[in-house]
This record gives C-alpha cells, structure tokens and sequence, in this order.
DNA sequence: TTCTTAATGTAACTAGAGGTACGAAAAAGC
DNA sequence: GCTTTTTCGTACCTCTAGTTACATTAAGAA
C-alpha cells in the first residue's frame, strides 16, 4: 500500500530485510519453526530485536513473511511441475524427482517447511495461519486442475478429483516426514512410486471397460 | 526395579499418578503436547508441582509415560486389528474404519497423538524420543507381519515389505493429519479406500500370474 | 547551523516455562 | 509421647520467550 520509495530524509535504512527473512527461512526450516526465537534469528543476522519487530510487527509477522518467501521458494517449483504440459506418468515421475532430490547435495534441509508448520498450527498467530491456509489454496488448485486436465486426457483413474487431490496432498506429507525422519531418499521414492500408481488410469493396463 | 509394594510406614500416597496419566494424555492430544505444560496439568489435576516431577521425574519422564499410556490406549487396538485372522480386504476396511471413527461421538480428540509427537521431535526430551521409536517399532513390526502373512495368502500386491509399511504409515499419518484439519470422516475414509487399493493383490480382478 | 525526519540499538519489562529447597504433615514403630 | 519414615505443597529460583521505552544517530531541508 504505502510503500516509501526511498525516502529521502531521515537515517538511512541499514537492516536488511531479505537476509533476515532467508536467515529465519533456513533456520525454521532445518530446526523446525517452534524451535527458533527471535533473539536466534538477531544474533544469526547481527540484527537488533527492536529492528526485526519494526520490519515484521511481531513473531507472528515474521512466520507469516518467511511462509511467503518459502512458498516463492519450494511451493512454486512444485506448482510449476503440476502446470507444466507433459503427460500423467511424467509429471508424476517428476513431482517424485522434486521431492526426493538429495537434499544435502543441495544444501538444503530435509522435509518441507510448510508442511512442518501445518502440525505446528497450534503454536502459531493469525497471520501465520492465514497465509497457511493461502498456500494450501494455492497448493490444491494446482492439484486439482491438474487430475482435471489429465482426467480431460483419459489418464487419470476414476477417482473423485477433490479426493486425488488429498491423496496427493498427504503423500507428499508423508514423503517430507519420512526425509525428517532419515528414511532414504530412494525407499521413498518407491513408496511415492506405489502410491501414484492408483491415480494412472488403468484402462491402459488391461481391458476398456468402459 | 524397585516398586514399593504398599510401604507400611510414612505418610500415605495421595497423589493420583493414573489420573495425572488419563488428563495429561488427554490434553497433549487435544491440544498438543507441546502446548500443555506442567502446570497446565497440575491446576487440571490438582496436584502439585513436585508432585508430579517426584513421580515423573521430568516433563521428559512425564511425556514418555504419558506417551507409553498412549501405545496401550490407542496404538495396541490398530495393532489388534491387523493380528486379527481376516482377509485382506476385511483388514482394510477395519483399518479404515477405525481410523475415521466418529471422535467426537465417542469423545476422543482428533487425530492421533503418537503421530502429533512425531511431528514435534525436536521438542522432546531421550526419554521421550526413546518411547516413540518403541512406538513405531510395535507398529511396523505389526505392519510387516501382517503383510507377510497376507503375502503368504497371495492377497497382497507385489510390493516390497517394508514400503509397503511405510506406505500404511504415511497413509495413517495423513489421515491423522487431514482429521486434525477438520476434513471430514468420510472424505478421508474415501481417500484411505484409494490409497489401500494398492495393496490388494490384482491377481483377483485379472488373470492370475503365478 | 539548526530543524526535521526516520531510522538505529541498549536495556529494560512481563509472562510463563521447567525445576527445586525446605519445612510441614501424616502415618507406623518404639 | 517421641522418633522415624515418607509424602506433601508453598514459595521460590532461573532461564528464555516475546515485546517495548527511549535516548541516539544519520541523513536532507531550511
């Protein structure tokens, strides 16, 4: 709204705002969001707390903040695999690629920040849970235009979409747990393998039935 | 060890240790068990504070035991389910049936409180992350035998033991997950239905292979 | 130079967490 | 009745979380 577009007067703004928020993204991410204070992110950043309360209002502000910036991050890429105009089986090969990519390698930390702060629901203030629920939208329209367009191509099974997409949905939590937990990345692969094995359409596989 | 067995002298115990057990593990799994705290407890209970870290020892102590209650309560009748001599099918049904129980009817909590802890590890103290890996230990060891002996019936689908165990897992997990978002029985009893087609061998709805 | 504006950071505050020191209380034994 | 044993609970401690009051600093404008 009242964006100051460089001010001119006044002491220049020294506090940056984006390592502060790609410090807090990381540091919630690999030690869980419930785990970091503020004062951790401040003597992470050499920020003072009066600086991050004055850029993010509350705790509250400043999860709600990284939650955006994760969803440009991590959720996109994955929402851009569903958009992306290639068959059933390939995209499904690829949202398991996405999700078992060898994370270290990366350097990136295991599991799934949102998915994290969804069991964390309870710790969390309004905004923080709104844009929780912004990314689920986001995050389910995906998947469900997806089945749409593949059930327009006939590769989809005959499952009801809203359904599929919960499917998917806790799949993909259930991948994001399982690396937290140190299971390996190609066992869940398999598992995922197995899992999107009901939503190819089996008409290919045998008999037309209908 | 060394379980006093009704010592004759001293004042008299008054301090309810079940009761403190029965009301913790409610309110860990109602409101999850990183939001409940000692005192919390004790002004639910009405006990005292050294009260209950002289039984305890620790909210540690506390949370393990409450966790080990927990394992009777809710995790040994999933158990008994799949040790039941039934079909596959039947297995899955029950499973999914008593997954997506009615909770407010029989005034339980929402989800699962093993599968919330999970999610918080980073919380816990050695105790308590030593009684959940006992917990998930029971519970794939329940998950692997059933497996194989509905293999040995050739009612299971060619999928490797122990993915198929941490398939079922993340299938229970999710839908512990999707209940304590507020999705409703039925919607997650369809996706569970879904999800458990995979498992059932599809020699019976084709040409048997073997 | 002084005034105004807009940012800065030290040093506090409050609330609640986990945890405990210690004296009082209630029983059995002598 | 006095001692011993065992448990009791009030009142504290420490630590850390989130949060803020306020004096200070750095710039442009007058």
């Amino acid at each position: 709204m009242n964006e100051n577009p460089t001010p001119t007067r006044g002491r220049p703004k020294t506090l940056d705002r984006d390592q502060i928020l790609q410090t807090a993204l990381m540091a919630y991410w690999s030690s869980g969001p419930t785990n970091i204070s503020i004062s951790d992110i401040c003597s992470m950043t050499g920020a003072s707390k009066p600086g991050v309360y004055r850029e993010f209002g509350s705790d509250d502000g400043l999860k709600k903040s990284v939650l955006e910036t994760y969803h440009d991050l991590a959720v996109q890429p994955l929402i851009d695999i569903l958009e992306r105009d290639q068959s059933t089986d390939e995209t499904t090969d690829a949202l398991i690629g996405f999700m078992t990519q060898d994370r270290e390698q990366l350097g990136i930390p295991q599991g799934c920040l949102f998915v994290m702060m969804r069991a964390h629901v309870q710790h969390f203030g309004p905004s923080t849970c709104e844009a929780l629920q912004d990314v689920r939208c986001d995050l389910f329209g995906a998947y469900e235009t997806w089945i749409e367009r593949s059930k327009s191509h006939g590769e989809f099974a005959d499952i009801p979409t809203d359904i599929a997409a919960l499917f998917i949905d806790a799949q993909h939590g259930g991948a994001m747990r399982m690396q937290r937990e140190g299971v390996p990345n190609d066992t869940i692969a398999s598992v995922l393998g197995t899992a999107f094995r009901v939503l190819v359409s089996n008409e290919r596989s045998g008999a037309r039935i209908n």
